[in-house]
DNA sequence: CCAATTTCAGGTGTACTGAAATAA
DNA sequence: CTTATTTCAGTATACCTGAAATTG
């Protein structure tokens, strides 16, 4: 069967129900949206929110592993970890078992960004999970992490 | 208690469990990864195979529709529009009740590049939900759709 | 010599704000 | 007159490839 043949067919049937792979990127769109709202006003974007997430919980990462963590090369996960030391919101460090690597860790002012928002970042997600009772929260909660590690070589953390 | 405080007490007890929007984000940045690795040989990016897909299911949507559904810009979906455009995978024709609108459509070219990457997406999907059983992509499908209409003023479709 | 981390350089894609033209 | 859609212009951020320097 020609690629062709197969586009009329899809074009004939015309169901293609939406996907589970398009529903959690529908999902993760409208998350954004409100979390862009959200942090507009402290002037940093939903990216580097997450990063000091990230670093919140894991100190002492490199900008390379912080790469990987999230999919992207190493020089743009650079970009986003000077942009946050301009911002004075991490400081870098070099390791002094290893002097390649640049130890990234909040300063009290990432912390003091990340504790600003946290109660409007909690309510968003208790806005988006309002439906759903605890045992439904925690399936949920499974189902997504049994999907990340079904995707990904390394499970972050 | 002041912002400062807030950050003490975060640093302090150092916990912070990875929250579900965390989770979320996660599993979409990892099925991005895959989803542009499958997708760069034909040239369309994950963003550009997204529309083509939302246009297979509704046919006659305009670039300004595309855009809410998509929590962007009008402007910016305009860029994304005129590229797929200009690779012949779609067409815009004037709406003859509303001469304002241009409505969008798949080409034979765009029916056929969805039909010829069908497989490996299916796959993927496959690849992520291997591990659940019928019972819970279905458990997995409802919270994913409740979650979307909790956040969402409008849900697409 | 090879691998990992960082940095420099340059290019492209994405999405934004602001503003204007057209039509309902 | 107001609103929706599209388009034009300019800008910032994000992310990429390629290459070089440093260290293990």
């Amino acid at each position: 069967m020609t690629n062709t043949d197969a586009g009329r067919l899809l074009k004939q049937r015309q169901q293609a129900r939406p996907s589970l792979l398009y529903a959690i990127k529908q999902v993760e769109l409208v998350v954004r949206a409100h979390l862009d709202d959200l942090l507009k006003p402290s002037g940093v974007t939903a990216l580097q929110y997450t990063a000091l997430t990230v670093l919140q919980r894991r100190e002492g990462l490199s900008s390379a592993e912080l790469a990987r963590n999230s999919f992207v090369t190493p020089q743009a996960m650079a970009d986003l970890v000077m942009s946050l030391e301009r911002r004075g919101l991490i400081t870098r460090e070099r390791d002094p078992a290893n002097r390649r690597r640049l130890l990234l860790g909040l300063t009290t002012a990432g912390y003091d960004l990340l504790a600003s928002h946290e109660p409007a970042i909690r309510a968003l997600e208790e806005q988006m999970l309002g439906d759903l009772d605890l045992g439904e929260r925690e399936a949920f909660a499974d189902f997504l992490n049994r999907c990340r590690a079904a995707l990904a070589v390394e499970p972050p953390q």
